[in-house]
DNA sequence: AAATCGGGGAG
DNA sequence: CTCCCAGATTT
């Protein structure tokens, strides 16, 4: 049964089995725009078990479109902290303070409006649009490239992108006007719980349809090129206390890998003796270093090889950085590295202070 | 078009 | 290990 001369059984079969068989998640029990636009965010190559308690912390600390406007920068970082992707975080504040100032506090029912929001993508416009307001815009993520390319056998390289326009065009082309929320959600069920990497045919209520599952080459689709050569950067991390058991710390630029977040110093790997590099680079005299915890950190395109110490000075801050107490540094978004070695330094302390 | 931007789960 | 996740933004 051919797809595009079966529209209409094929919208009836997807939006029937997702009606029937969809997870109850927290963001479907809502029909808030801002709380769906809010999961949206969240949601960007971000898998659901990960996003949901996120979900519940974000939406409990700002309730309201108008309490995230007002709220400040660094608490919005505080709820992402362990997410990941924190421009995300920032943009969805810009954004929410674009809706209030300039729209009186009505998120845009239009595509072309709504896509002016910062960090309101095409995926994000569409999902928003359907899932909220009911209007008939695609949604074109990694799970609806994945099904379509495999109903309509499309070969072309998703790894580029102008290949998802032609995907934009094929979900306008097909989806379902009277339920564009669920036609939208069910092409992303399916391709989350069915026609996953490794699809699971026999269980898909659209396999009729199917043009890869008719030919048998489902697991061929879809083609996607895309191979990125990882560096590997040693970095050291000093964790260094005062006299007045605070410890130093250093804000991350405002743009560029963990923007804003907050670290504890440190820099590439440097050869020298650790009292020497401490010196060389933050200008300070340090004693009683030992090692702390070494691993490796792994990003998108880059890994950092953690080698970390804790020290003792009797010292300033030199520019550019304060020392906080431990209640402080529990209050700072820190990214996950950060985290585990802070989490370390506090366990060493309290088995020191026991001893 | 390609690079950047997190972190974790699954195979 | 590799892949990829309800992608957006910058270069």
């Amino acid at each position: 049964m051919r797809l595009i001369e079966h529209k209409k059984e094929f919208r009836k079969a997807l939006i029937e089995w997702y009606l029937r068989e969809k997870r109850d998640l927290p963001w479907r029990r809502t029909s808030d725009p801002y709380s769906i636009w809010v999961s949206e965010v969240m949601l960007q190559q971000t898998r659901v078990d990960t996003v949901i308690p996120y979900y519940e912390r974000f939406l409990s600390k700002f309730p309201t479109l108008a309490d995230l406007a007002k709220a400040p920068e660094e608490e919005v970082l505080k709820m992402w902290e362990g997410l990941g992707y924190y421009s995300r975080g920032r943009n969805l504040q810009a954004g929410v303070r674009e809706v209030v100032e300039l729209y009186g506090s009505e998120i845009p029912q239009n595509r072309q409006e709504i896509s002016k929001l910062k960090g309101v993508g095409p995926y994000t416009a569409g999902a928003v649009l359907s899932i909220a307001f009911g209007v008939p815009e695609h949604a074109v993520d990694g799970n609806v490239m994945r099904v379509m390319s495999r109903l309509l056998l499309i070969e072309e390289d998703i790894a580029i992108p102008k290949t998802k326009k032609i995907f934009e065009s094929v979900i306008m082309e097909l989806i379902d006007k009277k339920d564009p929320s669920s036609f939208n959600q069910g092409l992303m069920e399916l391709g989350a719980t069915i026609c996953t990497p490794n699809p699971k045919c026999l269980l898909c209520p659209v396999r009729d349809f199917c043009e890869a599952f008719h030919e048998g080459r489902q697991h061929e689709l879809p083609v996607k090129s895309k191979k990125t050569k990882m560096k590997t950067v040693p970095m050291q991390v000093f964790a260094i206390r005062n006299l007045q058991g605070k410890w130093l710390m250093k804000q991350r630029p405002e743009k560029g890998l963990l923007a804003n977040m907050w670290d504890f110093p440190m820099i590439e790997n440097d050869m020298n003796d650790v009292e020497d590099v401490v010196r060389i680079h933050f200008g300070m005299n340090v004693e009683h270093q030992k090692p702390l915890i070494d691993f490796k950190h792994i990003f998108s395109h880059l890994t950092w090889d953690m080698t970390s110490y804790v020290a003792l000075t009797d010292e300033d801050a030199p520019e550019g950085y304060m020392f906080f107490s431990p209640e402080e540094v529990d209050g700072l978004p820190k990214a996950v590295p950060m985290q585990k070695i802070w989490t370390e330094a506090k366990r060493k302390e309290e088995k020191n202070s026991s001893e």
